[in-house]
DNA sequence: TTTTGCTTTATAAACGATTCAACAGGATAA
DNA sequence: TTATCCTGTTGAATCGTTTATAAAGCAAAA
């Protein structure tokens, strides 16, 4: 790589001249400019990343913490997050916690060297079910802004972006009773999080709403067999006309399950889930989705941190982004 | 962030004896030592990454061009180069190309400015298409070292690490043969790439070397129905008893349709597909998958790239490390 | 002639760390 | 007494930038 200095001393100039003539400063000579541009593009000049960083103390860089890259959703929220940082100049830096609390605090730690200027991540397993938040303050105060997104830590005063997660399945839930449904069952694998509690007291609520319906709940735990799980439960209810899947796995497999029971989708069963576009296309008939809109979610929390990287010093008061779902129909449902 | 400074302003000695203490070194007074030792503890003391980066001309982060992060197969790639950096020490920076040749040129630069000492990519689709490769020259003769997985330009001098495309489709297809299969279809969303094309071969050498059979091959581009596609073969050709499938999608998609077309599988028609674990867990029956071991792929890279990064000088010979898929009989197949 | 002002270029400091070279000051050897 | 050797510490250079400050050269004004 060139530097200043290897073109300052072809050229014959001090290295502040190099600088400022890249620079269009007006200090420097028409034609000492264009000398030096010359040169610059002949060598193909790229001012060193790690000295800007240094002399700024900004490395317009992001670290992005993710408990689990191969869940379809957070990887498009880190679509999203690399999208909208690369639109601002942003690098991002992925860091992988693996639902882990000690790969997240190390992760913390590791880039809060001067690695990264801020941060964005979901909170992992491990760190929501012991309601671990410590580290996260002391990244803050340690001047590094985080912003969370999806699972959050409500204790811990920073931006966030969230789903609408009660309202969600709420919405899905009463859609299923205004087609008619009597027994709807609610399935999820992901009861340990903050999100799926929420997703399951928005089904809650609309069941309990009516007085006709009672709630009938199937959590999977992680290790179970989750194939099993679902079939077992249509075993025992043959009654169950309707599904409402707090996660993509659960609603794909109780499509599947359904159909493989001989069950007429949407006649004889609806199914609405959490799901990507390319998952619910998957499924015969297409799943009828909650879609989260996992791209947005990341352009908005990249966007919320660069604005206080930026404007640091303003101290402005925090602030939640609710990024609402839309239910999409598809062929699952009525 | 406390700096050198701080700390030794705070003890009266110079930047040097505490530099010189944090690093253990002889020449420091056990008493000095100690005393420094506490005050970095007490303030949490880091020596900063990018000072540190600038000295060494060596930043210990690895720039990853992923064309697509939505991809299950890439993503878990992306997991194991993650996992194998982050237990040697490496960060990584993540871009992701969007399959698109300019964002892959674009990446290379922005990130060939001192940001990373090396690169771990696929090549995207655009690039593949259009054979260009000039990119990838220039950077690894600015001294940046380069390591392709999957999608590889043979072209171009460096390490890789591949998959037994052409092995893998050719040792599934004889499967279905011994099976007893007659009519044996294969299915690929992926034909405009190099691995898409070597695993067409592969079921073509293994279809033409057994005399009694016909290969036929479904071709589906990327925008056209993936669905409706699938139906339609299995609609024109009554008498297909078993699919290989190139991709993911297509595998799924071809066993959902099966069965909603009444097919008992595997009794009636086999399928195998390349897919990950959960993607093969979600279907019903659960399909028998070739396993690429991406994990694995993602660590052989970033195993291959930092040896050459810390290395340098040596000049080893470029290495291809072919990672062998394995058949993973699940319920698909007889 | 001297002062002032302008244009253009150079010098130096700073960012935060490491490390080579220098140097006190006391102990030991000659 | 003087040279030599440790021990513990400090100063300075370096990595590649930017930028405030200094300065050089020259023309115009006083």
């Amino acid at each position: 790589m060139v530097t200043l200095k290897q073109l300052a001393k072809e050229l014959n100039v001090s290295i502040s001249t190099v600088s400022k003539a890249l620079n269009n400063s007006e200090e420097i000579g028409e034609d000492t400019v264009r000398r030096v541009k010359e040169l610059a593009k002949l060598y193909n000049y790229r001012p060193n990343k790690v000295a800007l960083s240094l002399k700024n103390n900004k490395t317009r860089t992001i670290g992005v913490i993710i408990p689990n890259i191969l869940n379809r959703f957070l990887a498009k929220v880190l679509f999203g997050i690399e999208s909208e940082a690369t639109r601002q100049g942003y690098n991002i830096i992925t860091c992988i916690s693996n639902e882990s609390l000690d790969k997240e605090k190390e992760s913390l730690q590791l880039l809060a060297n001067g690695s990264v200027d801020g941060f964005i991540l979901s909170v992992a397993k491990e760190s929501q079910i012991n309601n671990e938040v410590e580290h996260f303050k002391r990244t803050i105060k340690q001047g590094l802004p985080i912003v969370m997104f999806d699972r959050v830590a409500h204790d811990v005063l920073c931006d966030k972006v969230i789903v609408d997660d009660f309202d969600a399945t709420y919405n899905a839930t009463k859609s299923l009773i205004d087609e008619g449904r009597k027994h709807i069952a609610f399935v999820s694998n992901i009861n340990d999080i903050s999100v799926g509690k929420l997703r399951e007291r928005g089904y809650n609520k609309a069941i309990l709403e009516n007085g006709n319906l009672e709630p009938l709940v199937l959590k999977i735990k992680n290790k179970e067999d989750h194939q099993k799980k679902i079939k077992s439960l249509f075993k025992k209810n043959k009654t169950i006309d309707a599904i409402v899947a707090a996660d993509s796995s659960s609603g794909i497999i109780a499509i599947n399950t359904a159909v493989s029971f001989g069950l007429k989708v949407p006649k004889d069963i609806s199914v609405i889930g959490f799901a990507s576009k390319s998952d619910s296309n998957h499924t015969l008939p297409k799943l009828t989705t909650i879609r989260q809109h996992a791209k947005a979610i990341g352009a908005h929390a990249a966007e919320l941190l660069i604005k206080r990287i930026e404007n640091t010093g303003l101290e402005e008061d925090v602030k939640t982004k609710i990024v609402k779902t839309s239910l999409v129909k598809n062929e699952s449902t009525l």
